[in-house]
DNA sequence: ACCCGGCTGTGATGCTTATCACACGGGGGT
DNA sequence: ACCCCCGTGTGATAAGCATCACAGCCGGGT
């Protein structure tokens, strides 16, 4: 198969490799089957804007593989990135069930592989598929709990410190290096973006790093960020 | 029968006068019945406490009467209002289907009637009644995209004058004051709690009230409040 | 009528952070 | 080898707001 954008397709859901670590993906077969014939497999080059924020809904975009940039955005131009997507959620499905317009703005940093499914197949498939359905609420449910934890850090922190502090500790639990005393994670993303995503600006970025660096709590060598104190840091990100 | 706290006792969904203006209420009989079946009818006094934020889930609460704050708190006691909730919302339920703790603190603000539901008898529910689980696959694309217009307010304003600005603005368009070029509200919260809705401090709001009534922006009456203009708030809250 | 407690109004002070301005450095393209 | 652009580092300045401190005010209870 031809595979654009170097991304290598996966044909089907139904012998899709990953469908036991998915959240949508694991469904009982019969419903695999009509998800199957309604979804358009597509796919992506880095910094494709899925949909953007405002729109009214054309349909929900599930995520194989890539990174997909939910962000907000105000009139002056400011950016707010939410999250991060990875591989198996289920993007716009909030205002695809709601009618609503997108709520964010979804745009590539990977090429990625998508399936897209239009907005009446998708309610028709949930009406058909109670199972698919709660699903579908559970996903939801996920969405705003993430979306309460990000409420709760830029309305309940008092300084940008605090609001880093707890980002790095959150990106340092993935990976498996959550129990590590100093987890360590690839930097993927540019002062710029950090300061998006805790809501301020690029310059307060840089200065928190050199000063984290002084006081020997996280080290830098290449893309790759070392956590040495995360005591400290969880110190930061508690009380400050 | 008696009415605790005052309130007169909604005897079944069945017979609720409410039901066609309501999200949740309006299901088909037969769904109805059951969800009859399972349901608790309680009441609580002013200042009650539903659930607690971090509290693993016991269930949900559909609000039949009266009004619920809900809102997030910090570890050194700050606190943040996301939302008054009015009859017919359903609070709890992201929890409950998920599994994962209560986001949020609900407490009433009024002598309140609530439906509870238990967490096994409510997800049995769902799994059996497949439009009522669109139901709550609605409520929560609802529920998140009221979390992402916090997220906005909060992550994208430059000042906390701007915030206010916005949620006047917000409660000025209820109760069919929209169209009107000089919307009336009540004002039910004290500064205290604007402070917390907003995520700025008690003095600020303050300071911002009196700044708007000397600029002709807005006037009191008691508890009511008007607002005189319109375009100068909009103004406020667009660009600042 | 009194008092008391919770709400509101207002000044002074200092911290945090946005913003502007500019320098530096490294990597990719030609 | 060059340049150019993007990302990073750093200083100066000022705005915005939290915080403390205290005064007035209104309503409810006794």
């Amino acid at each position: 198969m031809l595979s654009p954008y170097g991304l290598e397709i996966v044909e089907s859901c139904l012998t899709c490799k990953l469908r036991a670590e998915r959240i949508f993906c694991d469904l009982p077969n019969s419903a695999l089957q009509a998800f199957e014939n309604i979804k358009y497999a597509t796919a992506y080059p880095k910094g494709a804007v899925l949909f953007v924020e405002g729109q009214s809904p054309r349909g929900i975009f599930v995520l194989c593989k890539g990174r997909v940039k939910m962000s907000i955005c105000s009139t002056d131009g400011k950016t707010l990135i939410l999250k991060i997507a990875e591989p198996g959620e289920v993007l716009g499905l909030s205002a695809t069930v709601s009618g609503k317009p997108y709520e964010l703005t979804a745009e590539t940093i990977d090429p990625c592989q998508v399936n897209f499914v239009k907005r009446e197949d998708f309610l028709r498939f949930l009406k058909e598929h109670g199972d698919a359905c709660f699903r579908v609420a559970e996903q939801l449910s996920e969405k705003y709990n993430n979306a309460c934890h990000e409420v709760r850090s830029l309305g309940l922190s008092h300084s940008a410190a605090e609001k880093l502090a707890k980002l790095l500790l959150e990106w340092g639990c993935r990976n498996g290096e959550a129990a590590k005393l100093e987890p360590r994670l690839k930097l993927a993303l540019t002062h710029e973006e950090i300061a998006q995503m805790i809501g301020t600006s690029r310059e307060t970025v840089t200065r928190l790093f050199a000063e984290l660096k002084k006081r020997q709590i996280i080290q830098s060598k290449g893309s790759t960020l070392f956590i040495r104190n995360k005591a400290a840091l969880k110190l930061m990100a508690g009380a400050s």
